[in-house]
DNA sequence: GTCGTTGCAAAGCGTTTGCAGCCTA
DNA sequence: TAGGCTGCAAACGCTTTGCAACGAC
């Protein structure tokens, strides 16, 4: 990754300022808003390129399509509202994981997914 | 869903004797060495029949395509081999899960997935 | 000016669907 | 024998790749 284009700025900016993790569908369309022409290939290339780098952490939940967000955060979880879809981060990790893990079985990494209604939808 | 063809049978048969969670290739594969030139899409309208049934359940695994496992088992999660791409089952939950749901949240059901390496590729 | 990057179109890949013929009940 | 089921191949949607032109440095 070395150079910066219009389209580089308005992939970055875009997610930026999403706040939430974007698909590629969504970062074209955020980002297609800034750069006039902008192709859907650029869009995969570029989520490739700032996952490499470090700038982009995946977001992959079971049965849906992967989002990205910015890295950086802390550890952490998600909350998948069944009603507004809409996916929240959980603080904190469950008790003792090394405990369930198989005699023998190296464990190198967790997901853990929330699901049900979130505080809105509740109500 | 009304005649046991012998192309469900082998799929049904395939799925039992697995004992983990079988990808659509992994049946295809398995219930093709009972069933001369099985169909792949034979094999998905199967899978997506024995869904509705309720004799299959899908499991869902973060950014991985869906597999497939017999219904009616106990509470159970999974964990992925990064190296043979298998999939086991674990048995037990790591600790207090309402703990880390949000207050107001309604938590419905979770997922948990373990990463890393099996007992034969970690040898 | 170099060469990393882009847009387009085509290629992949896994999954679904249309169709004519097969075979289970 | 009827019509649900099958294999084949084409269609599909999403992602990746090949290529010639573009433009950041």
């Amino acid at each position: 990754m070395q150079r910066e284009t219009r389209q580089r700025k308005a992939i970055r900016r875009a997610l930026t300022e999403a706040g939430h993790p974007l698909s590629p569908k969504e970062i074209h369309e955020a980002a297609g808003a800034l750069v006039e022409g902008l192709g859907i290939a650029t869009v995969y290339r570029n989520v490739n390129a700032l996952l490499e780098e470090g700038w982009l952490v995946a977001v992959e939940l079971p049965g849906e399509a992967p989002r990205y967000e910015r890295a950086g955060k802390e550890h952490h979880h998600h909350f998948h509202c069944r009603k507004c879809d809409r996916v929240y981060e959980v603080e904190g990790c469950p008790g003792n994981i090394t405990a369930v893990t198989p005699a023998g079985f190296q464990l190198e990494r967790h997901e853990f997914v929330l699901y049900g209604l979130c505080l809105s939808c509740a109500a």
